[in-house]
DNA sequence: GTCCGACTTGAACTACGCTTCAAGTCAAGC
DNA sequence: GCTTGACTTGAAGCGTAGTTCAAGTCGGAC
């Protein structure tokens, strides 16, 4: 099997080797070994890292995620998590969508400043 | 007309006084005067409180919030920026719709660990 | 006129998610 | 066998968004 040493898993994936060995330290990711001091990496390790990357971008942070990553189907209290997880990214698709519709109003109408646009107040409130 | 001071804008607007003092050093209130040392503010600046939230809410970092506030309709980069924005919401609306949809779903299936239950991947990859 | 308590200030501290740095190790090419 | 350069480590530093603290200042009730 063909490992990965560390500049290639931080290319592949987009991070710095930093962020690799930081994520290590957290939990996140292991190396599969080492050559002398040199982490190798199977390349497994890439799909772990989209993982991360997807989570984090809703909104989990590192700890929670390690959490995740070593939670089995009998972990009620992860599940719990997750359901209330699941409820806070509804409120925030509803935030981001009412924002997201501010702004493309706020691009077109001409109010001074901006921000006292009744219709981009509206959107918004 | 009744100017409010700070503890009243703090436990109107749910904001710490730090935290108004903070976002007053930072440009996006301002005290409508003083009272000896004290501030007082005017009514108005819960709804800026308000808008102020809401942009966070929505991922803007308070340097950005302080360039919108004094943004006018003339103001082209803002456009371009907001726009910009606009697009990166819509990026992050999906990202959290999958999320959440694969966040329920794994609140019910049988995966151990449930990082590796294949809809859960599919759902977020 | 004095005291209390809520305010004021700047500076230091916190948490998160990394990056940067100094000092050291090691495999490989010459 | 020596140099090079990519890796290793732990510690310190950074940006964001505040909070906390110490020391000081007042407005207002008594």
């Amino acid at each position: 099997m063909t490992l990965l040493d560390i500049a290639e898993v931080a290319e592949k994936s987009g991070l710095a080797p930093s962020a690799l060995r930081f994520y290590e330290k957290r939990g996140l990711v292991e190396p599969a070994g080492r050559n002398g001091l040199r982490r190798t990496y199977h390349p497994d390790v890439l799909r772990r890292l989209d993982l991360v990357a997807c989570a984090r971008g809703a909104g989990f942070t590192i700890a929670e995620i390690a959490r995740f990553l070593v939670a089995t189907p009998s972990d009620d209290a992860l599940r719990a998590r997750m359901a209330v997880k699941a409820t806070e990214l509804d409120d925030a698709i509803a935030r981001l969508t009412r924002m997201r519709d501010s702004l493309r109003h706020a691009a077109t109408c001409d109010h001074v400043p901006l921000v006292e646009c009744p219709d981009f107040k509206a959107a918004i409130a």
